[in-house]
RNA sequence: GGGCCCGUAGCUCAGCCAGGUGGAGCACCCGGCUGAUAACCGGGGGGUCGGGGGUUCGAAUCCCCCCGGGCCCA
């Protein structure tokens, strides 16, 4: 037999139920048992956490929001009894760890990497990011995190390089694997390709800026004209780029011909002082397609011996605007991006004429040896000397630059290894489909990002990250892809005792081909490798393949909307490649954490707020309840105010469940053989309300958490708490707790109480992990009821039955009536706690008559009255009584002198005068003797309601209040006032509400003494007074105020109900 | 420059997909309640629903354009 006797602290102290429930947590292995429970099940449900990347030992506001909706989502799932995977990751390679390494190190180049070792310096990498893993996880666990965090992913671990190299070996085998010359920013002083998300610093940088002439091949004197800043790129020079759709306009100058686009002619005519020009005709660009020309500088540079049978006008309008330059864009595609797209779209070979250092090279011909940057002054003396140059000035332009060094880079084409992805475009497209997204516009994104897929360059010429399993035959240049360890001791090599460099790049193997020494190929991959291929390398595939195969696909995966062309993206692209299908079925897309203001978060900007902070001033179950509520795709604005309302909330569940443990205690109230089965006779209809509202919550709560809508149900149970039961249903059987005697209603409240509260901690409890467990150990744990832990209990399921929209209605037109009450006691001065005699109630339609039924006690108690009385449509404005007010602009021009004597006659008469003339359309009176006739110009007509009816309009009709009262309620209302002062004293005193007393009370009104011993039961059951006496007793006494009169009480403790003194 | 999202009271946000008299909380003012009490309840003031145009009997809601913020690309 259990018993409720759990207890609670006053007040809600957040930091105080957090560490009390960590430390139970972590004493009673709480984790273990929960994932324990949740491993017997068979039904699976695969999470598979996007790993963050451990920069630091601290983490955003927005990654405890992640952390939060992933762990209420794996909470929830496992109190629905799913066997769930939640191993957590890191994502720990990359080149923003290799940087802050460099700083720590003091290293300023690639170069210097070398010097002192690629061994020490991998080897300094590996050692921060694991020192940071273990800080982030510190916070996760602290901010209530469930998951495995004993066994991580990570992956810089050989068995997670191992897994990536499978996958690079099957895009091999597939003859997905390809390397390839492509266009990068390339920095000369650090030797090193530079990714695209490594280009974000720009400077203002002067550059020349110069209009070259090209002379067009089967015309005399007719050149077209091309703008460049980058002169340097000239000797690449491949073919130059127009657009079908703009007008060019052929211009004669100094007999010359130059072909420019027309709308540019008047402002590049200005620029280079050209005043005498005539545009001679217009063409179409697409009239230039296929036109040759002869480039100036083809006698000084070698590399054009190749290049002169491309120089032709082709139609590239994805490069060609007419904001700046001519329309008519030089090209080389072995330094430009667009450049090299289209050269290769069209078959033209892509020539890139700078090292690694950045000097020119020997195709550059005369040019050779010098620095990129001056050879744009000897090439332009050139232009000028052979008469190509219209016009030379100079330009201050935003320049990307190296974010290490600040050197200005160029673009280069390089060979790379590069993944056709472009290829499985359709496939990927196709399996995106049938992907169930949360929001929808998330799918829609990301398919249109698809329709741009491009091929993926894997490979890096860096050092910490995964090392291409690439080896190439230095005799016959054979290539072999190692997918695995083992694959690398059939091929002859040794199993280093780290994969990563530099021990791996002293791996040799014998070429299969011809018996040739093979080298590695030195790169590593592209960051997005590693987390790209986390669902199948975090489960230890192809070493382990039963793991994956039981679990495939990942049932879920939740990040921000960046990652829609991050991670989502990338682990799309390895599930095609590798599976050759989605890797997930569920994705829900989250927003991004925003300063008050709307603005980006950045501790540049100063309007960052570390996380810690959010904890030490609010708490974790505020914080995670926040964040839980807001829309979970949109972006959340920090908001200190939002937590503090939380707080509140947070208070109020404390207080509702530290009232019922203090009655269900004092009664020692049994929920085990109470259980509310036992109930179903005795259920008020106020029951029945809050089991409806509470299943309808279960309902609703349970469709938003399988639809991946957390917001909703976390905004769910905070309504039922909040509005349903604090507010309204505690409200309601109070009365029901307070009597001392055993009676059924009692246990039926308490039962119904115990009910609704145990079952909305198991579905508050993926939220607000902390205080729930508290509750839930008072309340449920301590009573001999449910499990050691909340997190350990079934999430509830609805009971349709249970679910009553008729009851429901009924209570909201009850609330309504009580609300319309209530405004019409204000408005006519009458306290609450003076009951009045009845209430009337005139309803827009007659099926409301019967749906009040099952709460007019409800209605009376609420509005404090003694009767209810249901009346027809317009009986309460048949109670309006008509009066007059005096028209003075009617009265004045006709009576003159006789005005003032008419208007008091008004008065007087006020209600005769207005039945006249509504009856009769006239009213005959004497005034000074004489008759005078009054008529609706001379008034002003008014209905009112009479003194003792306030009305108040509601939704379901009029609503009315009998103010008069008759002695009895006067005296009633008197007995309460004394109740509340007694209480009052009684509170004053801090008497336990078990304690009893001793009252005396003392006054010279007459009423209030009638009061007294009218009510002298009623009183005493309300303050717990054994006596109610009028002569003076020792104790507390405090003099009071009622109507005017005064009153003397003295209270007295005399022993509680157990006897103790 | 393109794709997607957001913009509603002083503040934080529901309502929008399925058009039908604009809501809640906080803050402010007034009143009430008082055995959950540093709690609670009722009322009041406060809105060009970012701006403009369109569809419709009717638009916060659907369509188009623009402005501001966010993410991702170029």
């Amino acid at each position: 037999m259990g018993r409720v006797k759990g207890r609670l602290e006053e007040a809600y102290d957040p930091h105080k139920v957090e560490d009390y429930v960590h430390k139970f947590w972590d004493e009673n292995s709480i984790y273990l048992k929960v994932k324990e429970k949740s491993s017997k099940s068979k039904k699976k449900y695969y999470f598979l956490d996007g790993p963050p990347y451990p920069s630091s030992n601290t983490f955003h506001i927005g990654t405890a929001w992640n952390k939060t909706i992933k762990d209420s989502m794996i909470r929830f799932f496992r109190m629905k009894g799913y066997n769930v995977w939640d191993k957590p990751g890191y994502d720990t390679h990359g080149l923003p760890i290799e940087v802050k390494i460099e700083k720590e190190l003091g290293l300023k180049t690639k170069k210097d990497i070398l010097k002192i070792g690629i061994d020490k310096f991998v080897q300094r990498c590996m050692e921060f990011a694991k020192r940071n893993v273990e800080g982030l996880t510190e916070g996760f666990k602290d901010l209530g995190v469930f998951m495995d965090w004993e066994h991580p992913y990570l992956t810089f671990k050989d068995d997670y390089i191992e897994s990536g190299w499978w996958m690079i070996k099957r895009a091999h085998e597939q003859g997905l694997l390809e390397k390839d010359l492509l266009v990068h920013h390339w920095c000369p002083r650090c030797e090193t390709t530079l990714a695209d998300y490594e280009v974000s610093e720009y400077v203002d940088l002067e550059d020349p800026s110069i209009y070259v002439k090209f002379k067009l091949k089967g015309y005399d004197d007719k050149y077209i004209v091309i703008w460049t800043t980058t002169p340097w790129t000239l000797p690449a020079n491949a073919f130059v780029m127009a657009h079908p759709d703009i007008e060019y306009a052929e211009v004669e100058v100094n007999g010359e011909t130059l072909v420019m686009a027309r709308s540019r002619v008047e402002k590049i005519m200005e620029e280079a002082g050209i005043k005498d020009y005539t545009i001679k005709k217009v063409i179409k660009g697409s009239d230039l397609e296929g036109l040759e020309y002869t480039h100036p500088l083809e006698d000084e540079v070698k590399a054009q011996e190749l290049l002169s049978k491309y120089h032709r006008i082709v139609m590239a309008p994805e490069a060609v605007t007419e904001h700046e330059g001519t329309g008519l864009v030089h090209s080389a595609p072995g330094h430009g991006d667009v450049d090299f797209e289209v050269a290769r779209k069209i078959g033209v070979p892509i020539v890139s004429l700078v090292g690694d250092q950045g000097n020119l090279l020997d195709g550059a011909g005369k040019y050779a040896g010098i620095y990129f940057r001056e050879a744009n002054k000897y090439i332009i003396e050139d232009l000028r000397r052979k008469n190509a140059l219209l016009h030379e000035s100079t330009i201050v332009h935003k320049y990307p630059v190296c974010w290490r060094c600040k050197t200005p880079l160029l673009l280069r084409a390089t060979e790379q290894w590069v993944i056709k992805v472009s290829k499985l475009k359709d496939k990927l497209i196709k399996e995106a489909e049938t992907v169930y997204w949360q929001p929808e516009w998330a799918k829609t994104r990301f398919i249109n990002l698809l329709k741009n897929v491009r091929d993926w360059v894997i490979s890096r010429q860096r050092f910490w990250g995964i090392p291409l399993p690439i080896w190439v035959c230095k005799k016959c240049g054979h290539i072999e892809v190692v997918g695995s360890r083992e694959d690398l001791e059939r091929l002859g090599g040794k199993v280093p005792e780290n994969l990563h460099r530099p021990w791996i790049d002293g791996v040799k193997l014998r070429c299969p081909k011809c018996g040739g020494e093979m080298e590695r190929v030195k790169d590593v991959t592209d960051v997005w490798f590693d987390s790209g291929i986390s669902f199948y390398a975090s489960l230890g595939y192809p070493r382990n393949k039963e793991l994956w195969n039981s679990l495939k696909p990942v049932d879920f995966i939740t990040e921000g909307h960046d990652q829609i062309r991050g991670w989502f993206f990338s682990l799309l692209r390895s599930g095609v490649i590798t599976f050759g299908s989605k890797p997930y079925t569920r994705v829900l897309v989250h927003g991004f954490t925003l300063d008050e203001h709307g603005f980006e978060m950045h501790k540049s900007l100063g309007n960052y707020v570390e996380f810690k902070e959010v904890i030490e001033r609010m708490g974790r179950d505020i914080f995670r309840w926040w964040a839980m509520m807001t829309t979970t795709w949109e972006d959340m604005k920090f908001s200190w105010a939002g937590m503090e309302k939380v707080k509140r909330d947070l208070s109020i569940v404390w207080n509702v469940y530290n009232f019922a443990l203090t009655y269900m205690s004092l009664d020692s109230f049994d929920p085990v053989n109470n259980s509310i089965e036992e109930f179903s006779e005795t259920l008020k209809p106020e029951d029945k309300w809050i089991l409806s509202r509470l299943h309808r919550l279960i309902k609703k709560y349970e469709g938003a958490m399988y639809d991946m809508k957390p917001h909703e149900a976390a905004r769910g149970i905070r309504d039922f708490i909040i509005e349903d039961v604090s507010r309204w249903y505690l409200r309601l059987i109070r009365r029901r707790v307070w009597v001392e005697e055993d009676t059924v209603d009692k246990r039926t409240a308490y039962a119904v109480l115990y009910y609704i509260l145990k079952n909305w901690l198991l579905l508050a409890a993926p939220f607000i992990p902390f205080i729930t467990e508290r509750l839930y150990r008072e309340l449920v744990y301590k009573s001999g009821d449910g499990y050691e832990s909340v997190h350990l209990e079934d999430m509830p399921s609805y009971k349709a039955e249970l679910i009553s929209d008729e009851i429901e209605e009924s209570m909201n037109i009850a609330r309504e009536i009580i609300e319309a009450a209530l405004a019409a006691r204000m408005k006519a001065g009458l306290k609450v706690r003076r009951p009045v005699k009845r209430i009337l109630v005139a309803p827009v339609s007659r099926d409301i008559v019967d749906k009040i039924d099952p709460f007019r006690h409800v209605i009376l108690e609420m509005a404090n009255a003694k009767s209810l009385e249901i009346v027809e449509e317009g009986f309460i404005e048949s109670q309006m009584v008509r009066s007059v007010e005096p028209d003075y602009r009617g009265i004045g021009p006709e009576f003159k002198q006789k005005s003032r004597a008419v208007v008091d006659l008004i008065s007087r008469y006020s209600k005769e005068i207005a039945d006249a003339i509504v009856r009769n359309g006239y009213y005959v009176g004497k005034v000074n003797g004489e008759e005078i006739r009054l008529e609706p110009r001379h008034v002003k007509i008014r209905a009112d309601y009479p003194d003792w009816l306030s009305v108040e309009p509601s939704k379901v009709g009029l609503v009315a209040v009998d103010s008069r009262l008759d002695k009895s309620e006067i005296l009633e209302g008197l007995a309460r006032e004394i109740v509340r002062r007694i209480q009052f004293m009684r509170k004053e005193l801090k008497l336990g509400i078990e304690d009893d007393i001793m009252v005396s009370i003392s006054t010279d009104d007459e009423a209030i003494s009638e009061a007294v011993r009218a009510y002298k039961n009623y009183i005493m059951r309300e303050v717990r007074g054994v006596e109610i006496t009028g002569d003076p007793i020792q104790g507390y006494r405090r003099e009071w105020d009622i109507d005017g009169a005064k009153v003397v009480i003295t209270i007295q403790r005399v022993s509680d109900r157990n006897g103790r003194q």
